[in-house]
RNA sequence: GGAGGGAUGGCAGAGUGGUCGAAUGCGACGGUCUUGAAAAUCGUAGACCGAAAGGUCCGGGGGUUCGAAUCCCUCUCCCUCCGCCA
């Protein structure tokens, strides 16, 4: 969300936003809105005075029984102008407050001004797709052969785009967790096991919501929804807050299950497990005070932690700036670290760094009080750690043998009990 | 799932129709004292809208009333007991 006054005074401005990042919103509408609930509320806010004033001319009447009288018959009146002015008032309100939560946030100048996918421009390099002295196999194959997956039961459990990991794989999706927590706590961030399940509020403030609710998973008997990641649950943990500056940066990551619909995404992704609806995931979070250059050190340190977990797992990748048409509303900027997946031969999004200014803090009302007193919304910014499926296909690709086995990298065997395979030589 | 009790400022906790944005204590901040700190002592301090005047906020929403932290309805959350349960 974006503070009201900006957007009074920069109309132009958003609506070429929106325009850049794919999005719609009805500016002049949200403007007329905005200026019918300032006259309406005005006028509420005259007659309260009023009202106040007649309070107290109640009581200072006193035994003056005529004087009074008259004073509780204005008030009557008074009180019921009101009763008709504030259903509008609140109806105005909710309406603005719609309209607010489809202002898109306003993109950094280095974000690349581009249509979709195909305009995030890469920013680097790291590591050489593998040569491969066999046939490489794809992740569904050298998985089912090594008894480590097994998609069609999946689907007959849950459907489509389930699955269900066997034997080693799970060894490996809960090592790859380990491994990331232990690595990201040693940098200073504190772990979280949060809820997977949220309120709506939690979606609201992290921008999920309203665009985006067909992507998730609703709960209405409870009125909780599954949340795609644990940044949903975070935001919703210190919303409504006034934190204290001395607190900040608050670092977290946090362990979750990630629940995702993927509505629309028929015919994309619909062999194996690149795309499924649910998943395993370390998340780092940031929250830091309101400034453009803390926000910015930020985004870049977590950046440099997921990389290091890649780089520990000897996966190839690259890292991306996202561009504004693929940025979606809430982000003023975007890295995607993407790893190499030698059955498609690409680089696969395995990471997404963000980063919101006080976008979702404002949605959340997340704030902090600064030493100099002045209370402000805070900067929040969010980067995977790891993500167990993605990564577990990027490793079992990568590193597989001519035997069906799979090499475990040195770092993650300490995880895995010192083992060097997985998965038996089938081939 | 059933029965009962609660929700007030950073925290604890008064307040049962007007003089209450709200006593008091603790904590916080600033001053005095001190080499420094503690103690003592004096003082300051909530959030939101508004240029201001002014208005709003005592868990959320609705209602009664000229007027609600206080009365009524409803929702949410917390606590206690019973049931069920990893």
């Amino acid at each position: 969300m974006l503070d009201l006054t900006f957007i009074r005074e920069h109309p132009d401005l958003i609506k070429e936003v929106a325009q850049q990042r794919n999005t719609a919103v009805d500016v002049d509408a949200l403007l007329a809105i905005d200026a019918d609930l300032r006259e309406t509320r005005r006028r509420a806010e005259d007659l309260r005075a009023e009202q106040n004033r007649l309070s107290k001319a109640i009581q200072g009447a006193g035994a003056d029984r005529e004087a009074r009288d008259g004073f509780i018959a204005s008030g009557r009146e008074v009180a019921a102008a009101l009763k008709e002015l504030e259903p509008r008032e609140r109806e105005l309100e909710a309406q603005l407050r719609e309209y607010l939560l489809l202002v898109p946030n306003i993109p950094d100048a280095s974000v690349p001004v581009g249509k979709g996918e195909e305009d995030n421009v890469e920013i680097k390099r790291v590591g050489q797709p593998r040569q491969f002295s066999f046939e490489p196999l794809d992740h569904v194959a050298l998985m089912q052969g090594a008894d480590m997956l097994d998609i069609e039961r999946g689907v007959k459990v849950a459907g489509s785009r389930s699955y269900i990991l066997k034997g080693d794989a799970v060894l490996l999706e809960l090592a790859l967790m380990q491994f990331a927590l232990s690595r990201i706590t040693q940098h200073g961030f504190t772990a979280l096991s949060v809820p997977a399940m949220a309120k709506e509020f939690c979606f609201i403030g992290n921008s999920q919501f309203p665009r985006g609710r067909e992507q998730t998973y609703a709960l209405p008997e409870d009125e909780l929804f599954l949340v795609g990641t644990a940044e949903v649950s975070i935001t919703g943990m210190h919303s409504g807050e006034i934190l204290r500056e001395a607190d900040l940066p608050i670092r977290y990551v946090a362990w979750s299950p990630c629940f995702r619909r993927e509505a629309g995404t028929y015919g994309k992704d619909t062999k194996g497990i690149m795309r499924v609806h649910q998943f395993e995931k370390i998340e780092q979070y940031v929250i830091c005070r309101a400034e453009h250059e803390e926000s910015v050190r930020w985004h870049e340190e977590l950046l440099r932690n997921a990389e290091e977990l890649v780089q520990a797992l000897e996966l190839p990748y690259r890292v991306i700036n996202i561009c504004t048409g693929d940025l979606g509303d809430a982000k003023v900027k975007g890295y995607d670290i993407e790893c190499w997946i030698p059955s498609e031969q690409r680089y696969r999004e395995t990471h997404s760094d963000s980063y919101f200014h006080d976008y979702q803090a404002r949605r959340a009302n997340l704030r902090y009080r600064g030493d100099d007193g002045v209370v402000r919304y805070v900067h929040t910014l969010n980067n995977t750690a790891l993500a167990s499926v993605r990564t577990i296909i990027a490793i079992v690709e990568n590193h597989q043998q001519a035997d069906g086995t799979v090499r475990v990298p040195e770092a993650l065997r300490p995880f895995l009990g010192g083992r060097e395979r997985l998965g038996r030589a089938w081939r």
